[in-house]
DNA sequence: CCCCCCCC
């Protein structure tokens, strides 16, 4: 790289330019990185996100900015050090304390290790530096405690021009000492209405989350604000924002990464940006799967993968609150050929279809650590079902292209002591039925998981099914009170109930013989019939039911299976569940097969 | 002014 190569004269341009003309100076400028400081933040007691300040120069001047905070990930994985060359792609302007703070908001890394090129001195308006650092050259400044930059008490400014000739204020620029601003930012997330009730009052409340290029925040209506306000947000669409009032988040409550959040109040002014020229769009990170096992529980991250599997819609009470919320387990790859597990909840579970394995984008997600690591969506999360970003294209095109034919590791499965795995079956993982025994899993308190290939030798009988509530999700045994069916739990009666699975089955392999207990997703494993239209055979005819009772047995099955102990009148046994049983797929077995033989060290 | 983000 030579000096010839940096955009010369661009940091004076920048330095002179009026504070409404720096977005209106274009982008595309390369500079070197002189300097690259996180700054302390010390307005807030709760943790801060990491802002740094930058020091950029085009071989004659230098400049200060700071890089917003969506491209930390560029410093912290070491992919911009000081000497590195860049494009700047987009660049805007906030206000503060009447100086002129400019903000790199997209950035390409040209060359990552350089040498300083030339002898660039500070740009010749002081303007765009705090007077602290103003003289400062980049060498001289070693100071690390520098003071916070962007939520100063400031003169309120609009920073930048928006389209229609109104004044567009940055997210990342909101502070509490700004009043007079107007955002343009996209709803990516807008909550249902919630009421509380406690010591203090009760009332209604709702939550969005609004994004533009240089930030997120979280936003809050109350009461009045919700009839008001709540009908004219909309997910997905754009709106121009102003007066609402914004306070110092507490940081605990949220994962938005935003230091502060805004309460929408009645006279806030919302209104729908129509112009579809220059809309926010949803920045991602996106780490591979492959990479997950490296982040602690309850970190957030981005990741996009292939839906592989949709597993069916599920009910967890919560133990806190004793609340029921629906919840949905999809199994996502990608093209580090890793797999995980991704939760879903409330409505988005409910209404979540996926026909033909498409692209799915997460923004925040919760990294989990149950049988190894998993993830699960959050309120502030936000998941985007075939999203044109570039990203799910290049995705799409190797999925298609080599993906289907390849074999995903699971993340959720692997790190669990014993090394058994989690809900899907592990070939790797795979314990003969006399090992099971031999370990004595399930034998400690928790529940112990396996995975098992084995052959149904038998099914008693008597009682395969029960009457079951035909709710969604309900699934309790119903009782027959003579002119229907009473389901105690939805305090409803039903005219006739859906017959559920709950059987035992003997199944063996070379090594041995276990009992396993399963419930519906087994029955329909094995009978390929619903339990209705079993027990409708075995109502009409006692025989065929007998003979199709002894035709079940002879078939193999790959076994996802947890083993613990419980108690019953008094009596502790061991009980081995199945999860999840399905018929071996020989062709997948096949591939599995190939795939370790290439994976072993003599065959490469 | 809420504040739960769940379960195996």
């Amino acid at each position: 790289m030579s000096q010839q190569q940096l955009s010369a004269g661009v940091c004076a341009r920048l330095s002179e330019a009026a504070p409404d003309e720096v977005d209106g100076l274009g982008a595309g400028y390369t500079v070197q990185l002189l300097s690259i400081k996180k700054v302390n933040q010390t307005t807030s007691a709760a943790p801060a996100i990491d802002r740094y300040r930058i020091i950029f120069s085009d071989g004659v001047h230098f400049v200060q900015a700071m890089l917003a905070t969506q491209l930390n990930d560029l410093v912290s994985r070491g992919e911009i050090i000081k000497n590195s060359i860049v494009v700047i792609d987009k660049l805007t302007c906030n206000f503060v304390q009447d100086k002129k703070l400019l903000i790199i908001l997209d950035l390409q890394v040209v060359s990552k290790e350089e040498e300083k090129i030339g002898n660039p001195v500070s740009a010749p308006s002081s303007s765009i530096l705090p007077p602290d650092t103003a003289t400062e050259t980049p060498e001289a400044s070693t100071s690390t405690a520098s003071r916070p930059v962007v939520s100063r008490p400031a003169a309120a400014r609009p920073a930048a021009s928006g389209g229609e000739g109104r004044s567009i204020y940055p997210i990342e620029g909101l502070s509490p000492y700004q009043n007079n601003w107007t955002v343009k930012a996209r709803v990516t997330h807008k909550a249902d209405i919630r009421t509380w009730s406690n010591q203090r009052g009760e009332g209604k409340l709702f939550n969005v989350t609004l994004m533009d290029e240089t930030g997120e925040i979280r936003a809050t209506g109350f009461n009045a604000a919700v009839d008001e306000l709540y009908d004219k947000l909309e997910e997905g669409k754009v709106y121009y924002i102003s007066r609402g009032r914004v306070n110092l988040a507490k940081k605990k409550f949220s994962n938005v990464q935003n230091d502060y959040e805004m309460t929408l109040e009645r006279n806030t002014v919302i209104e729908e940006c129509v112009d579809t020229t220059n809309l926010p769009t949803i920045k991602y990170n996106f780490i591979s799967l492959a990479s997950m096992e490296n982040l602690q529980k309850d970190a957030t991250c981005d990741v996009i993968g292939i839906i592989k599997e949709v597993g069916p819609l599920g009910e967890v009470v919560s133990k806190a609150t004793n609340k029921s919320v629906a919840k949905r387990d999809l199994t996502i790859v990608d093209k580090s050929l890793y797999s995980v597990r991704m939760t879903i909840w409330g409505r988005q579970a409910e209404t979540f279809t996926a026909d033909d394995l498409p692209v799915v984008a997460f923004k925040g997600v919760k990294v989990g650590d149950f049988g190894g690591r998993s993830l699960s969506m959050l309120s502030s999360s936000y998941m985007s079902i075939s999203p044109d970003i570039e990203e799910a294209h290049l995705l799409r095109g190797w999925y298609d292209g080599f993906g289907t034919d390849k074999t995903f590791q699971s993340q959720s499965n692997t790190m669990l002591p014993g090394g058994s795995s989690f809900s899907g079956f592990n070939r790797n993982e795979m314990r003969h039925l006399s090992d099971v025994k031999e370990s004595q899993l399930g034998m400690s308190d928790k529940t112990d998981i396996f995975s098992t290939r084995a052959t149904v030798m038998h099914i008693k009988g008597e009682n395969i099914a029960y009457p079951a509530c035909p709710t969604q999700g309900c699934s309790k045994k119903v009782t027959d009170i003579g002119d229907g069916w009473r389901c105690e739990k939805c305090d409803k009666t039903y005219e006739r109930p859906e017959y559920r699975y709950v059987m035992s089955m003997a199944v063996a392999d070379w090594s041995g013989q276990l009992w396993l207990q399963g419930f519906n997703d087994a029955g329909l494993a094995v009978f390929g019939k619903t339990a209705d239209e079993i027990m409708e055979i075995k109502e009409r005819n006692e025989s065929d039911y007998n003979a199709l009772m002894a035709h079940s047995a002879g078939k193999t099955f790959n076994f996802s299976c947890r083993a613990k102990q419980d108690t019953y009148n008094d009596q502790t046994r061991l009980r081995y569940g199945v999860s999840k049983m399905s018929s071996v797929d020989y062709y997948e077995e096949a591939k599995g097969l190939r795939d370790l033989i290439k994976e072993s060290s003599w065959a490469r």
